[in-house]
DNA sequence: GCGGATCAC
DNA sequence: TATGGTGATCCGC
């Protein structure tokens, strides 16, 4: 931000509270902007409301950021190898351009509020909203000039127009009208695409030939129509297709219409100047983020940034921004679409009764189920959306065996999920079924769903009648049947090529197995990763050649959804190292040789000989540790040749059960609960959750669940989720420890991000590279229940290969990955943490127990199995070692001072 | 499949 | 006093 930004926020603070009302809407030209800013900020402000809109903005800025740190990093080679593919994706969707067909879309004028206006003539030519004082649908334009307009609320309307008159919603009136108007596009296009009540899409073509008049005749005419018939005027454009029909009905609105000829060079000289804004599919942060981070602001520069935009989005979205740069849009007609959820929501004043609660859960189950008989809908998955008395969304889904549409069932499963939520202060209740049994007949979905790609191309879709749903009332005919970028970018279910062993937190299918369905952890972790690392460079290689010569059918499309990153890292790779690739997948490096690891020395007494990571001499105890980090390595190597990781304890073989408990377990997949962790930095909702939201997990209702309880909750004043950094009584309490967010702050500080899953009893904890989005480790366990109390159980940690080479590996990757471990076990009320140093050979198991002790473990027991007493722990631990235990408690404190020092 | 976010009307 | 409801899609797990 500049200083004359920063100084002008500061005395006119409303400026930087942007709303969606800003956004330059027709009919609202002569508006002070200034004046509706100011009023609108000062009624918002100190809200919960406004509280979250800011929440969110700093986290769009954050985002933007980030991005704006990617494109920064772009080499010169990056940007040509990126400019080459827009230059050679341009020319194929050029190809695609359909010139041929005259599109009209057609938007009534203040529908609502002109339907009004109609049934009491009284309003005319006064200021008119339709809505309540919490929400306005439609403002008629004499309310506009105030800066009135939808989705404003009704009392910040009243506040910028005090004369300002309120009709609440008539839904039915409105029908009418609609029905009315359609019946005149009817005459024009039997088979026009309604939009919505108050806008349709006529393909025009036809009429036009047929009667040998132009697409201004049509809309001219088809407008004094509509009047003649309703007594509503509206506006109309008209263009090549159906994107730009859209932008062009707004341009004379109201009462007007304006007509871009099909010439390709009519289409630039309109597209080059329009502010990207006015193309559906692109919304505020959409806007601020093209602006923010390339600084596109018109349809043109879409494609001046093409290199950076492809840098960065997905393929599908860099097309679309791409394709509105070149001013194209859908001409076909789609083929009619279905259906897929039906919701029920609705607001109140934000309660924390639970009684009240449920009975709000039982109202909304009641009117969605009687929607769902009134259409013969059932299905499958259910939703509950909440809104917090703070304004944050959550929703929580179960996906059932059985496809449901009764009261009772929708209650008795939605309930389940409220339960898992309590307590909470809601101020919004809702419950969505989707996954309907229609679904199975496969006639709504087309089996080939579309790329953009073949969308443009393919003119030949079948003509299918979509405007004939009025029987059904607004619901189905308000469908969106005019989004390219919803209708036709939907690449659903990509597969990953991932082995499941016995592991809790997964549950897709088992690979091929030997006879005995039972396989040992050290070869799934081999197979994996050989998979994971295979899969990835087939991904990113096809995803070249796919970018540079698309095959409108691909051969597998789960690799089109191979994230940019992957691909740009790729590149660079490639660019500038090409043996890396070749050292990746030989995976024949030799191990370091006992020699080898003799050679670790510190050159200029500072710097790691092995990998060149600094480390002052005093530093003693993170020296040894960082020795013990390539002792770890060489241990990974030597381990697997083809293992590309390295392994930090290995610990755990799968019992032979594992095949029964993988199935119950898939079970359970639909409740696993996730918790991530946010940038610290950003106060979104999810931080507050921190600890509390631990214990919502469905499963955790259940009698035997273990509920993760923090003996910092006894001092929680009971229902709001508290702030730990903000009580002194439990900043007190922890004031010796570091918190989740110190461990947190301390990992992103070195660019890398946290996730703790559970899934009852059981947690996994996973780190990524924040510039990378790769895994870079994860440590998975269960808290037990033990006679002395809870315990932390830690089955595995394992570091990916790139972790070791990075300079952060000073400081450990599995350090944070273990402290967030213990801070959960901590906060879960585990006195004690247990693991099993495995002894598969005498040389690194003395070293590995070395490791434990030096971070604060001590050996307990020798697990041999030669005797009959040894038999539990195998059980447990299914593998002989040394038991080693910890107080949770005193590796907290030990590792204070390192985690709460790298911010 | 889930959950968060965005978008449109 | 007070900031909606319905449906769809995309992305990243």
């Amino acid at each position: 931000m500049t200083e004359s930004e920063s100084a002008s926020d500061n005395q006119r603070p409303w400026q930087s509270y942007h709303t969606v009302y800003t956004n330059a809407k027709a009919g609202m030209d002569g508006v002070d902007k200034e004046k509706v800013q100011r009023i609108v900020y000062e009624m918002s402000k100190g809200s919960k409301y406004f509280e979250n809109e800011e929440r969110k903005e700093a986290f769009i800025r954050q985002k933007i950021e980030h991005m704006r740190a990617r494109a920064a990093k772009l080499s010169a080679t990056d940007l040509s190898h990126y400019q080459k593919v827009v230059d050679k994706r341009i020319l194929e969707l050029e190809a695609t351009r359909e010139l041929s067909r005259i599109w009209l879309h057609v938007d009534m004028d203040a529908f609502y509020a002109a339907v009004e206006t109609l049934s009491n003539p009284s309003l005319k030519g006064k200021p008119v909203a339709v809505g309540s004082m919490s929400m306005i649908s439609t403002a008629n334009y004499e309310a506009r000039k105030f800066g009135v307009r939808a989705a404003m609320p009704g009392f910040i309307a009243r506040k910028l127009c005090p004369e300002l008159i309120f009709v609440p919603t008539d839904f039915k009136k409105y029908t009418y009208y609609s029905d009315l108007t359609r019946k005149v596009f009817r005459n024009y296009d039997p088979n026009f695409m309604a939009a919505s009540l108050d806008e349709a899409y006529l393909d025009i073509t036809g009429v036009c030939k047929e009667r040998e008049i132009t697409g201004e005749e049509i809309a001219e005419e088809l407008r004094s129509r509509v009047h003649e018939d309703t007594g509503l005027t509206c506006s109309a454009g008209v263009a090549p297709n159906r994107l730009l029909a859209k932008v062009c009905s707004d341009i004379n609105k109201p009462n007007g219409q304006f007509v871009l000829p099909n010439d390709r060079m009519a289409v630039m000289a309109f597209i080059s100047s329009l502010p990207i804004r006015k193309i559906g599919g692109i919304g505020k942060v959409t806007e601020n983020i093209l602006r923010g981070v390339f600084g596109i602001s018109t349809c043109e520069e879409m494609l001046r940034k093409g290199s950076f935009l492809c840098a960065l989005f997905s393929r599908s979205t860099a097309d679309f921004f791409l394709s509105v740069g070149l001013g194209l849009g859908g001409t076909d007609m789609p083929e009619a679409r279905f259906r897929k959820s039906i919701s029920s929501e609705r607001t109140f004043s934000a309660t924390q009764d639970a009684a009240l609660l449920y009975q709000k859960l039982a109202d909304i189950a009641e009117m969605l189920s009687a929607d769902m008989q009134k259409e013969g809908l059932s299905g499958r998955t259910l939703t509950l959306k909440l809104k917090t008395a703070s304004f944050e969304v959550r929703t929580r889904a179960m996906t059932l065996q059985k496809y449901i549409c009764s009261r009772d069932d929708v209650l008795k499963y939605a309930s389940k999920l409220l339960k898992a939520e309590l307590p909470i202060s809601l101020r919004l209740i809702g419950l969505r079924v989707s996954h309907f049994n229609e679904d199975k007949g496969g006639v709504p979905v087309d089996p080939t769903q579309k790329t953009l790609t073949t969308f443009l191309i393919s003119e030949d879709a079948s003509r299918r009648i979509v405007n004939d749903h009025s029987s059904l009332g607004p619901d189905l005919s308000d469908l969106h049947f005019m989004n390219e970028r919803e209708t036709a970018l939907s690449m659903d279910s990509h597969e990953t090529c991932q082995y499941e062993f016995g592991n809790p937190f997964e549950s897709t299918h088992l690979p091929d197995m030997d006879d005995n369905n039972c396989i040992s952890s050290e070869n799934a972790w081999e197979m994996e990763k050989t998979c994971e690392l295979s899969n990835n460079k087939t991904a990113a290689m096809v995803k070249t050649a796919d970018w540079i010569v698309p095959t409108p059918k691909s051969p597998k499309k789960e690799i089109l959804r191979v994230s940019e990153e992957d691909y740009s890292v790729q590149r660079e790779s490639e660019d500038s190292n090409p043996d890396r690739l070749n050292k990746e997948t030989s995976g024949n490096e030799e191990p370091f040789s006992s020699n080898e690891m003799k050679q670790l020395f510190w050159v200029d007494d500072y710097k790691c000989s092995l990998c060149g990571a600094e480390l002052p001499s005093c530093f003693v105890e993170e020296r040894q540790e960082h020795f013990d980090f390539h002792f770890a390595e060489k241990l990974q190597r030597e381990e697997s040749v083809l293992d590309s990781s390295a392994l930090m304890p290995r610990q755990r073989i799968v019992p032979k059960d594992c095949v029964a408990s993988q199935s119950r377990r898939k079970k359970q997949k639909s409740q696993v609960s996730k918790i991530c962790y946010p940038n610290p930095r950003i106060p979104c909702r999810t931080q507050t959750v921190a600890v509390s939201q631990l214990s919502v997990s469905p499963l955790q209702s259940s009698s035997n669940q273990i509920s993760p309880k923090t003996h910092l909750n006894t001092l929680q004043t009971g229902t709001k989720p508290y702030d730990r950094t903000t009580s002194n009584v439990i900043k007190e309490a922890t004031i010796s420890k570091p918190s989740m967010s110190d461990i947190l702050a301390s990992s992103r500080a070195q660019n890398f991000d946290l996730q703790l899953q559970t899934l009852g009893p059981f947690f996994r904890i996973t780190a990524k590279s924040l510039d990378t989005n790769r895994e870079l480790g994860r440590a998975e366990g269960l808290i037990r229940v033990w006679f002395g109390g809870r315990i932390l159980h830690l089955d595995s940690i394992r570091l990916k290969r790139e972790t070791l080479g990075m300079e952060r590996s000073i400081f450990g990757i599995g350090l944070f990955i273990g402290a967030v471990a213990i801070r959960y076990g901590y906060d879960c009320g585990c006195k004690t943490a247990e693991l099993l140093a495995i002894n598969d050979s005498d040389l690194y198991h003395s070293k590995l127990v070395r490791f434990y002790k030096r971070i604060g473990f001590k050996a307990v027991h020798e697990v041999t199995g030669s005797t009959i007493g040894d038999m539990p722990h195998m059980l447990i631990w299914g593998g002989i070692g040394t038991r080693m235990d910890a107080s949770v408690e005193e590796l907290l404190v030990k590792w204070c001072s390192r985690l709460k020092s790298q911010k």
